[in-house]
DNA sequence: CTGTTAGCGCTTTCAG
DNA sequence: CTGAAAGCGCTAACAG
């Protein structure tokens, strides 16, 4: 069996309470007795049984998580990955809270901020806006001693322990390598659909699109961005006159939400002119572009699994909060790329049936 | 605070014991006492404490891998991986032995198996092999009680409960559709270089791409493919006389191991034609591959974590020795895509350094 | 069939 | 500065 604090004690001769104060760098121990105690662990080669610890201690991990009101298919499954891990993680003495404020709204979220951070929560994950205050905010709960965590889209320059997310300049750039690659050195120009250039994930991803266009495809003129705010019925809109107007397009970049739109104006595309004709990258997994992708009006679509970066989040405040390191390789958040080669199956929603027995 | 076992106890009017019986559904509780207890679970929606119950049952998780001999890069990692978990699973009452076996060597696997089930461990982890022994072996391990994975590879109808790799079908398939993608419409035939056709995984994953490629770009002819039987120098070989004798080849898909003799082919061949003809995809990511993705040698790279696989793996065998459901979703191993703008940092290999601090 | 009691490995008063 | 003892939530003998 693994050495205890009963053996350290022993072959230490001090008593079970003077470990625990040397484990625990509490102070109160002479300079020698420490050394003793430092001695045995390392003899014995002791490792402490967090899960003992935790049940001593009664330690429980409240925190919080604070995103934007779902708007859009993503955060809506965002909100729902958070709520699955609640009711999975209370079984590790895990609780969590959701917070949800409305979207690009800087003073809601500060607001928020404050009042999560009067309930001393044990760590916070929030999806960022890119903007002074919330670095402000950020600031002031790492000050109060709280560990935080961005998730989704990340504010640089805040003092937080870590983002939860992924590279969306690298994002960018692969899904303008993989257009170059597509258009396969045909004519024509590029169409980009953005929600908006005031999100900092919609920016990267674009200046990252445009490098490896620039790179591979100089050939293929990229057209003046267009900005959907996320919403349907204009990207619909806009994506459908630049169609008619850029009849020398055969590429279309989607780097924002409210693809549903975007489908659509393809769809009206597709009926009046041949198919085929146009190449098309999105993001996001979601049912409407996965059945665009099955369909073949979509090529390819770039991903970010919104349950691993939930996941990822709760792992990293824990660890935080227990001042232990994370493994950095588990917790990058990949890019996924689907082609309709590739799919995961479609899964109906799991009821998670949460047994007690 | 959440209800425990005492709550139970005292709302249903019986002992500790008692609600400990239900619980864990052992017998010797009469229907109406165990339907009190029920009901008093239900009413304060009690949920167990794992950490408590795996401290009082003194559970230890004693798990086994079995896995090849590394003589290949992805071998190696695969190994070194299971021995990083080993180490960072002490703490949680986990303990990892590894098994190495000789490759493609049915007898040994076989024989391997039935020592490891003598000793009777809470779960096993192996790389099958697709034949019947291993079929008999691991039925004979779950006929023991216990619980099984395989690992990379898998071996159909063995009655294991859970396969920790990817779907080699749909990466064949996913790397045809590339591939027809990337070939634009050009004419010239497409080279195969595989480990060998008795091993499932590539079986599987020339089935897709031969499927994807008839779909997606049915004009370029696939030559008759190529065994290296994953060793370098043989690869290195075959590919180079193969690229001398099709000279209308404008592609190659590796789909085994033993890539750095079929780079070294490359590098020979970029220097007397052209570079840039020949469109590559290939499998695993290993520093050779990766160097060649960077250099522009080959387009595109699928990937399996092994880490991941690894994780998984042990993260399945735990909630089966516990009988407790796994988080599907969680479980998947995607096929990465790597095309060399999401190529991941490279990392020094951590040190990981246990403290017991 | 049911209850009592003593731990699992660690922390935490409260005395010394 | 150090130790003894009680207890975290649950299980496992052993009695009744």
């Amino acid at each position: 069996m693994r050495p205890t604090v009963h053996d350290i004690a022993a072959t230490a001769g001090v008593s079970l309470a003077t470990v625990d104060r040397v484990l625990n760098g509490r102070p109160g121990v002479r300079t020698v007795t420490r050394q003793k105690v430092e001695e045995a662990i390392g003899a014995l080669g002791f490792t402490r049984d967090m899960a003992a610890v935790n049940l001593a201690k009664g330690r429980v991990y409240p925190f919080v998580f604070i995103v934007p009101q779902g708007n859009n298919s993503f955060m809506t499954k965002l909100s729902s990955e958070i709520r699955d891990a609640a009711t999975r993680m209370r079984v590790e003495r895990t609780s969590i809270r959701l917070v949800e404020v409305p979207p690009f709204d800087v003073d809601a979220l500060v607001a928020a901020m404050k009042r999560v951070r009067d309930d001393k929560p044990a760590g916070v994950a929030l999806v960022a806006i890119d903007a002074s205050p919330v670095r402000a905010g950020i600031a002031d709960m790492k000050a109060a001693g709280i560990p935080m965590v961005t998730l989704v889209s990340d504010v640089p320059g805040a003092g937080h322990d870590h983002y939860a997310g992924i590279d969306n300049l690298a994002a960018g750039r692969t899904a303008g390598s993989l257009m170059g690659r597509f258009l396969g050195g045909r004519e024509g120009s590029v169409l980009v659909l953005a929600g908006s250039m005031l999100v900092r994930d919609h920016a990267e991803r674009l200046q990252g699109f445009a490098q490896s266009m620039a790179r591979i495809s100089p050939t293929n003129p990229i057209l003046p961005v267009l900005e959907g705010q996320d919403d349907p019925e204009r990207s619909e809109k806009l994506v459908r006159e630049a169609l008619g107007k850029f009849q020398d397009c055969i590429g279309l970049y989607s780097l924002g939400a409210g693809n549903r739109g975007m489908i659509r104006a393809l769809e009206h595309h597709a009926t009046e002119k041949r198919a085929g004709a146009l190449r098309v990258i999105a993001h996001e997994l979601t049912p409407h572009s996965r059945a665009a992708l099955a369909a073949g009006m979509i090529d390819a679509i770039l991903n970010q699994d919104a349950g691993h970066e939930v996941r990822s989040a709760i792992r990293v405040l824990k660890a935080k909060a227990d001042g232990q390191s994370v493994i950095t390789a588990q917790e990058r958040i990949r890019i996924d790329i689907f082609l309709n080669d590739n799919l995961p199956p479609e899964m109906e929603e799991e009821n998670i049936h949460v047994s007690w027995s």
